[in-house]
DNA sequence: ATATTTGCAAATTATTTGCAAGAAC
DNA sequence: GTTCTTGCAAATAATTTGCAAATAT
């Protein structure tokens, strides 16, 4: 985690930004939630904790700053609001989301799903992918087992790829 | 184009909604722009030079109507406005898109790329998948060739799947 | 020292809502 | 005729901006 922080200031210095007490309680937020999937109100709340006279302009700048330089990702699960993920370090590709229609919840998905996808994009449609967005809406494994009482698929056992 | 209108006419018949002027001519601008990626303001805008009268939450009240059908769907690449797009008739998942991250074209991607990565995911995260988005963001061939002048990469010959 | 950054309040943008009048069936 | 739908204007929600004061390097 200290890592975490210190990279992202060399990596602000580096492009001659400053790492303000601000920046810094905006990051660690960001870097304690990495689960979760906070809008800029979100982090707001949370910053607020530490650095009590922070206003929600600067939290908005921070973040706007943060996906300018690639550190967080900026991502619209269709509701209106913008959510801020931290990109995992060193990963090669932006995660993937499972978000459940039922109860809302929001699950990242690691694996590297596009590989083959993007070769045949990249070759078919002549575009040079730089980014990608992949997020599923359906039944979380959660809200599914709560189903279970109404009837059984029996088409449930687990094969490996 | 008659069809399909027909079609939708039917489909908020079944579910006891009228078939309006301006929910006719909302529907009829998005038809006519099915390779378009409108706004609600777009829509709006086009829709006016039918049917003058209209006013904007209704378009706005139409479009989440549709979206609600899933007539159309509701997408967001980013910028802070909701787009709406047509769904193929019999389609059987939502098209992708390429944004193309210099001039900001958006293209559609009808193959069905998701198929096994929807199995997998099915299985290895227990979710029931009901729909997905797909952005890649990147170059686009218009812009890509426009740079050919700097260097050119051979391997670009294509191929089918 | 000085250019950057902040906080506040006001402005902007996108979208939603209340409600009385209008239209479809 | 009654229920659904509309248009307008006002309300809400999310985000951005102007600017003088504060601060990181």
């Amino acid at each position: 985690m200290e890592n975490r922080l210190e990279r992202i200031k060399k990596h602000l210095h580096s492009q001659s930004y400053k790492l303000t007490p601000q920046r810094e309680a905006t990051v660690m937020v960001l870097l304690e939630h990495e689960e979760d999937h906070l809008s800029a109100e979100d982090v707001y709340l949370l910053v607020k904790d530490k650095a009590p006279e922070i206003g929600l302009a600067t939290v908005y700048r921070t973040l706007e700053l943060l996906a300018e330089l690639k550190i967080v990702d900026k991502i619209n699960f269709g509701d209106g609001v913008s959510r801020f993920d931290l990109r995992k370090e060193g990963a090669a590709h932006f995660h993937h989301h499972l978000v459940c229609i039922e109860c809302g919840a929001v699950d990242e998905i690691e694996d590297d799903l596009l590989g083959d996808v993007e070769k045949i994009v990249e070759r078919d449609y002549d575009f040079k992918i730089m980014d990608h967005r992949l997020t599923f809406h359906g039944i979380c494994y959660r809200c599914k087992s709560k189903h279970e009482t109404d009837q059984k698929d029996p088409t449930e056992a687990q094969n490996q790829v």
